[in-house]
DNA sequence: GACGCGGATCGAAACGTTTCGCAAAACGTA
DNA sequence: TACGTTTTGCGAAACGTTTCGATCCGCGTC
């Protein structure tokens, strides 16, 4: 391994003339940086980034916690991590793949107290939040992708569920359905306070209201099996409901077989819309579903850049970014049955 | 930050006995140690990674590269991903995610030289795969998930082709079917000598032969649009095939909407089974898939697992793991058409 | 009572950077 | 020529560890 001492030595100059150069830290004389410059080219010389970080305090890597497996982790999930982790490379940054154990907080006390991360960024964020109660208080710099319930002047990238609900529920109402339903996660898979759940559910609720649509929102299911149940029961209690958006591409599946199961067909007898996932997911159903996907990659470059400018400028004022999933119209959502117009 | 010298201010001992006590390096007075370790605790002392990895040249971290968007980055790729996050966690070890530019040799190049990471973990291995070479020649400690053609004394662990593709083909077999084929990947979308493509179609082949099975190869799509075409001509020209395994889930999708379009159904007219996606994807089709699933998530851990054992204790035999995708029998599966069985 | 020995602890050096006060050289001006 | 100013480069210290030879102490032995 060269070191810095070694590009001194060949270059003829000290070692913290060579640092310099390098780094541009200090004018030096350009035949001198010129020299030096040619030195490290012919020994290869890459800086130790601990050695760096031991004096700089600063090692440019991030790390990104992500929720043990079978809480939902997807595709989008994944985007999140790999949009960051671009983003950060662009960036001059690398990103941490840490695996969150059972306390997160002492995982975070942990990852925080190696001097070995300049910041975290936190997904699967809940309303309440006790991460970011540590993150903050520990004076951790940190941005997250998804957002507490009060983010006060906190650096997030989330969701515009406002936006999203919105387009969706126009998109039905100009299909002309006029009273339609949200099967929701269930409470019991995810913690209570599951951000995408609640504000998908609020924001569904008012944009079906504003469109002065009939809305069913308490409906819930997270997999097949409940999904198929959900939607029996609500059928039986709101046979006026001609249309449904699943937060699940499990609970889907089950709508979509109680769906079958009746005899009856998507589109025509009811419209089906996914929300939260991706169109190469949708495209898998038949028929292929309309979806509503998450910019996962985006929110994962948002989060990694936000963060990275909260650690070079500390001062600056907080970044917050809603950015709405896009409406991808699939077979599965038509005007309501009964409607005359398809069948 | 507290720092070791803290500890030992209050301790009262030299800085390099709390280093020995906490490392447990050398005997310190049972006395003594217990002094040290609760002066560490009332401090909240956390070692410094950078300085231990400065003089120790061991960081204990990984990196796990991963390939640009769009080439087929998946669910199971993404468990290769948290899988090895988690093994390297419960070993003490950190896993970076690096993603790879244009140049992966240069990347690599950068990311050893930095003297941060201790090994690389490299998955979407090719059959003839450059960076390796460097790996080799570099010195650097490595694994992959996947292999090269010529594994040689080289640590991996990889999806046993062989014997899924004879479960797979079993499968078949027992059901009755007389003429399989296998819908592979194209080679335009993935560079050539992409090892699952290879080899899927090399096993597949094999396991037909042995089981005594028509057999065709030569068809492939990663595309809808591409998995009907390739269907339509696989039928046009063996109309005596009676099912298919597709390797990615997008052709699967096209094979589904030519299967609809001239009016058959699956199980019925055609067994359809998808390689390589999870029991999860499988679901969301109608009708539900029969699948090998592929162990993402082990095959993570393995790497991640041999990796660090290679770092370890350097000299231990090559470690080389095949782990075989789990058949998930789903509802397109079923005897061929005309055995007057299922129809 | 001197000596040697082993266990326990200490102190200093080293890892490869960055940072910073200072000295040397170069230049312009009086 | 002498002096002030700017440019350029140097050397030492510091970051928080590990490592290793040196030192100190108590004890048994002859």
């Amino acid at each position: 391994m060269t070191s810095l001492r070694d590009v001194a030595e060949r270059a003829q100059v000290a070692v913290s003339t060579v640092s310099a150069a390098l780094n541009g830290t200090r004018p030096v004389k350009a035949e001198t940086k010129r020299r030096i410059e040619r030195a490290a080219a012919e020994l290869g010389y890459r800086p130790n980034l601990l050695a760096r970080g031991l004096v700089s305090k600063r090692t440019r890597i991030l790390a990104l916690l992500f929720p043990p497996p079978g809480s939902g982790f997807g595709l989008t999930e994944m985007q999140f991590a790999t949009g960051a982790a671009e983003a950060a490379a662009e960036l001059g940054y690398h990103l941490l793949l840490s695996p969150e154990s059972a306390d997160p907080v002492e995982e975070l006390r942990y990852l925080t107290g190696m001097g070995l991360v300049d910041g975290v960024l936190l997904m699967e964020v809940r309303l309440a939040d006790e991460r970011t109660d540590f993150l903050l208080e520990s004076g951790t710099p940190f941005a997250m992708i998804g957002r507490t319930r009060e983010p006060g002047s906190l650096d997030y990238a989330d969701i515009d569920f406002a936006r999203t609900a919105r387009d969706a529920v126009a998109h039905l109402a100009g299909l002309g359905h006029r009273a339609i339903a949200l099967l929701n996660h269930s409470t019991g898979a995810y913690s209570p306070g599951y951000g995408p759940a609640v504000r998908a559910g609020e924001e569904f609720a008012a944009a079906a209201r504003e469109a002065g649509l009939w809305y069913a929102g308490d409906v819930r299911a997270d997999t097949a099996g409940e999904g198929r149940l959900a939607f029996e029961r609500l059928m039986a209690e709101h046979p006026e409901v001609t249309a449904v958006a699943a937060m699940s591409d499990q609970a889907a599946v089950g709508v979509l077989q109680a769906v079958e199961e009746r005899g009856w067909r998507v589109p025509g007898d009811l419209s089906l819309l996914l929300a939260s996932a991706s169109a190469r997911v949708a495209e898998m159903f038949r028929p292929r579903l309309t979806t509503l996907e998450p910019p996962g990659a985006e929110l994962g470059r948002l989060g990694a850049r936000m963060l990275i400018d909260r650690l070079e400028s500390p001062g600056s004022p907080p970044a917050q970014r809603l950015v709405p999933c896009r409406l991808v119209i699939g077979d599965s959502s038509a005007p309501p049955r009964g409607s005359g117009a398809a069948r």
